[in-house]
DNA sequence: ACAAAGTCTATCAATTTAGTATAGATTGCA
DNA sequence: TGCAATCTATACTAAATTGATAGACTTTGT
């Protein structure tokens, strides 16, 4: 399950993709508000992401933040991993969390683990091959399909 | 990510499926000692799996717990949702725990939910065909991987 | 100098997960 | 019949994780 973290980390991006190229950089504070995060975490989130080179920041008036990386990127599976942690079933089969199970008496012979290893690499296939720039042509589609039907009632 | 009852379940439907049609049923105490699961807990476990229809149980001597359906028949998937909750990333695209989304102001534009369900759906393929009976299957092939390894040694 | 930003550290509250305790209900058998 | 074995049920506690807040500090532009 994807945490709050996570989740509202990726609104930011998407939010600040947006604006990519286009304006200055973001306030925390629009963000926020536009994206109905609660301030206070959202500054946390975003310091975080600018530790992991994805964001740069200024301070002072006219400050905020900005994307460094292109949006086509910054791909989901990273965003997830860097706000939320782990995407495996369990952690003895986590790239970046790896843990030996304390149940399987021996790795190997743990049949659990080949199941959880697919899952694994069919979810990572499709997060590491979705960035935030997909989200947001996804988000413009999904607009107009929503138009297109309303004008029909 | 899996949880501990989860997890604890699935290996003791495995110790309940290597017995299926050899023995009578297995007792709570003896499941816990062989996969070091603590007793009370896999007590609850085992109970709400025979709530769903899963196990039978009989009291008294000689009683304990024993598998109602083919250990092909018990899929993942099914042992997941019963103990564990959603498969899925998002409580929005959950099949049997959905939720409307608070953040999303319009669930049709939530271009996170299409990737959310193409994910779910991918771990689903996976998990709702494995069963009890594949993971006793792989075991076994597994544990004869590793004497052939050792005895070249 | 001062106001408008982001930065940093600490802490707290809510929720979920894991595990324990205790009393009760059936069953089989001596 | 009575007792021991075994599952059933309810309630509780502890630990871990997640979500959120507070407040002092730093940098920047005017």
């Amino acid at each position: 399950m994807l945490t709050k973290k996570s989740k509202y980390a990726i609104k930011a991006l998407v939010a600040l993709a947006r604006h990519y190229e286009t304006e200055g950089p973001l306030r925390i504070a629009e963000i926020a508000e536009s994206e109905k995060i609660p301030t206070k975490f959202l500054e946390a989130i975003l310091l975080e992401l600018r530790k992991h080179g994805i964001l740069g920041s200024k301070k002072g008036v006219n400050g905020g933040y900005y994307l460094l990386k292109d949006p086509k990127d910054v791909v989901l599976s990273s965003v997830i991993r860097i706000t939320g942690g782990p995407i495996a079933l369990i952690p003895c089969v986590s790239l970046n969390f790896y843990e030996r199970c304390e149940e399987c008496t021996n790795e190997v012979t743990c049949a659990l683990r080949e199941i959880a290893l697919k899952v694994r690499d069919a979810s990572l296939e499709i997060l590491s091959n979705t960035s935030i720039w997909d989200l947001v042509q996804r988000e413009k589609k999904l607009a107009k399909v929503k138009i297109k039907k309303s004008s029909k009632k």
